[in-house]
DNA sequence: GGTTGTGAACAAATTCACAGCG
DNA sequence: CGCTGTGAATTTGTTCACAACC
């Protein structure tokens, strides 16, 4: 059954990252019952300019309509479609330290379709927990655990000398996407994709620039 | 007492956000007694290129030495100049739920020069508990927190629908700094920096790339 | 010889600006 | 007329490649 395929352009990197922006705010439109949003609508909620909103959709096919603007339910269903929503990804977290525990404990990833399905540690303390409804196992049942789970992501919530160990586990155990929240660089194989958010990085650059915007607010008092 | 003020380039946004990334190495680097580092060694650890190494640093100056590489003492030494790491900044996080508390245990702030100088929230069975050392004060005073406790940096761990608001509150307080945890947009005024971090918009991203290398394991079993 | 520092070439991302269409 | 969709222009970021230098 040879359904229409839509084009498939390459989409930027930069355009995925904000693809999930777009849907958000869109899913909020729908909610309140709006039908129709311009590109300069769109790109208000997103925090984004008109030309970049228009251009990423562009990416996605030409769903807008001229004069007018994009049909809300339209343009989430479409973006629905590209994005995967339609199916869930299971997630493993690894390391029940504060933020793995927060991380466990944060509804936003089920809601979103990515339903955490594991959490491991190896600490015989935690080991066992129930932590948000899951028993917190051991990390050496991690392929296991990958393989009956049907998990497909891994979050890295270790201290930094376990990072690049659990990452290779993660691989080992056949998960090709890696979100790394230990603030240390951690290298996978190609083929496997790898994010890394690191919070006090983000800091550090928030402080660069008041450094820089005020260099001598060192010396004061 | 007129000092011989570096060149003072302007450094690329994507620059200054690796230099936090080299820098960490370096620490390590130190730490491990290494006295000097090639651009490809550092990059390895950075997980970059050692062509991107070379050019992001010559944006802090000449440190290296051609034929040897950098001295790692001295480079870490220019660079937490440039990073303004000498002064600490301090930190108030708005929102004690899961992920608040967590932001607000994480030890890794204050390490890096962010000490965390308040926790706020409105919730009445929240305010007045003691966290990491902390007494939960409330949102209402947030003016007289951020003044009296010299905070310059906000960290947003609120729900969606209090997050413009308390961005709003925060500014006027005088922070000049923000780091949203919200998955929502939040609009501050010229001269406020500020940056988001999405946890499901990672996975989010994740899963596009997943489900673009293998568009059809929706309909898998 | 080995490695930096950097112009020049290239690639990616953003923004402009306007033709095209509803 | 209004707003999209998109080529073209511009800006930003990355990589190359090699002269300069220790």
């Amino acid at each position: 059954m040879m359904s229409s395929v839509p084009p498939r352009r390459r989409i930027p990197e930069a355009t995925v990252a904000r693809l999930p922006v777009y849907q958000r705010s869109l899913t909020e439109l729908r909610e309140g019952g709006v039908a129709t949003v311009s590109s300069e609508q769109l790109a208000d909620l997103a925090g984004v300019n008109a030309a970049k909103v228009r251009k990423d959709l562009s990416y996605l096919g030409s769903y807008g309509t001229r004069g007018v603007g994009y049909e809300v339910e339209y343009l989430l269903f479409q973006m629905n479609r590209e994005l995967g929503l339609s199916q869930d990804l299971g997630v493993v977290i690894v390391g029940m330290g504060n933020l793995g525990q927060a991380l466990a404990n944060y509804g936003g990833f089920g809601e979103r379709g990515f339903p955490v399905g594991a959490l491991v540690d190896t600490d015989a303390t935690k080991v066992g927990n129930v932590v948000h409804g899951h028993t917190v196992q051991h990390l050496d049942d991690l392929e296991d655990i990958v393989g009956k789970g049907r998990i497909r992501i891994g979050i890295i919530a270790t201290p930094v000398e376990a990072a690049q160990n659990v990452a290779d586990l993660l691989v080992g155990a056949g998960v090709e996407s890696i979100l790394n929240f230990a603030p240390t660089t951690v290298h996978v194989p190609e083929g496997v994709t790898l994010r890394k958010v690191d919070l006090a990085l983000e800091l550090q650059i928030l402080g660069f620039y008041q450094h820089r915007d005020a260099p001598d607010a060192a010396v004061e008092a």
